[in-house]
DNA sequence: AGTTGTCAAGCTAGT
DNA sequence: ACTAGCTTGACAACT
């Protein structure tokens, strides 16, 4: 079991997920940030690794509008070497990796503008993936996208576009249950039909269920990952009391944590902690697995 | 120096 | 037909 947190440490001083306003976009500003971003994660990686957390979200803005087409810069042979470099650390200290592109990213969406821009900014993920050398362990997450009134069309369109990504996707692509239109069960009748593996996520599944229990979702989850995707993977969050649905919290409840792992009880899997204060939580929460013989 | 509005991009639900 | 919310940070323009 791996613990991990999302792109940002809070108190490391510098960000790893840098960017600047399209209409201020050149090629040398493009570098420094990239260059920044860069160093930002190697460092956030140590820090890391020091403090026993071995599962770490790169941001999706390492390299800004890498996928846009105003960016006609070669960011992969420029910044080869310090990918590599990171991706050596990564391997020599077998820390999992994910990353996670955002809301626009929607390869069943009705537009072929949006499916195309999805699949540019799909290959740019892959593409740090590989430039730093890591393994198909490394998963890029999506959401399956939209419903457009008609889910079984919308899942055929997702299979269609799926079956013509390229490889270097494919065998990182997993797709990640959603609060409103897709979950587990939507997830299992996809993985069906392509095999994709399925990242779970707590949140949402109390949200939108089909009153399968969680520990039942999660093992059915767990049957999507095959050796050479490496262990499940799954995001955990809890709802901030009193705030909006779906709004993460704070900081780590150790108690609603406690519950969880006892629901997990002899199930090995990666945790991914969606929590605002990042490692303040991760750090807290290493504790208690390692006082629980966890890790 | 501190505050506030805005940012490349999409979908859904609610008015 | 239109907009707020998602979830949220950080840039950039403004006091």
């Amino acid at each position: 079991m791996k613990l991990g947190y999302v792109t940002i440490n809070r108190g490391i001083g510098c960000t790893a997920n840098s960017n600047f306003r399209l209409a201020s976009y050149s090629e040398e500003k493009l570098k420094n940030t990239v260059k920044n971003n860069l160093d930002c994660l190697f460092k956030i990686l140590k820090f890391n690794v020091k403090n026993d957390i071995f599962f770490f979200r790169i941001s999706s803005n390492t390299v800004p509008f890498a996928s846009h087409p105003i960016c006609k810069f070669n960011w992969v042979d420029h910044f080869r070497g310090q990918f590599q470099e990171i991706g050596e650390f990564i391997k020599e200290h077998d820390i999992r990796i994910s990353m996670h592109p955002d809301q626009f990213i929607v390869i069943n969406s009705l537009k072929k503008a949006v499916v195309d821009k999805s699949i540019k900014d799909l290959i740019y993920h892959a593409n740090v993936l590989d430039t730093m050398g890591l393994d198909n362990t490394a998963k890029i997450q999506i959401h399956v996208g939209g419903v457009y009134n008609n889910k079984k069309e919308a899942v055929d369109r997702f299979c269609r576009v799926y079956k013509t990504l390229d490889k270097s996707i494919k065998k990182r692509l997993v797709i990640e249950n959603d609060e409103r239109s897709y979950n587990i069960k939507d997830c299992l009748d996809i993985n069906k039909i392509l095999g994709i593996p399925i990242i779970f996520d707590t949140l949402h599944h109390q949200y939108n269920n089909n009153k399968e229990s969680q520990r039942e979702a999660i093992l059915r989850a767990k049957e999507t990952w095959k050796d050479q995707d490496g262990l499940l993977m799954i995001d955990y969050s809890s709802q901030e009391i009193g705030e909006k649905k779906g709004k993460h919290i704070t900081s780590i409840d150790l108690n609603l944590f406690k519950k969880f792992l006892k629901d997990i009880i002899g199930i090995d899997l990666d945790i991914m902690l969606e929590i605002k204060d990042k490692e303040k939580s991760a750090l807290k929460a290493v504790k208690l697995l390692k006082e629980l013989a966890y890790i």
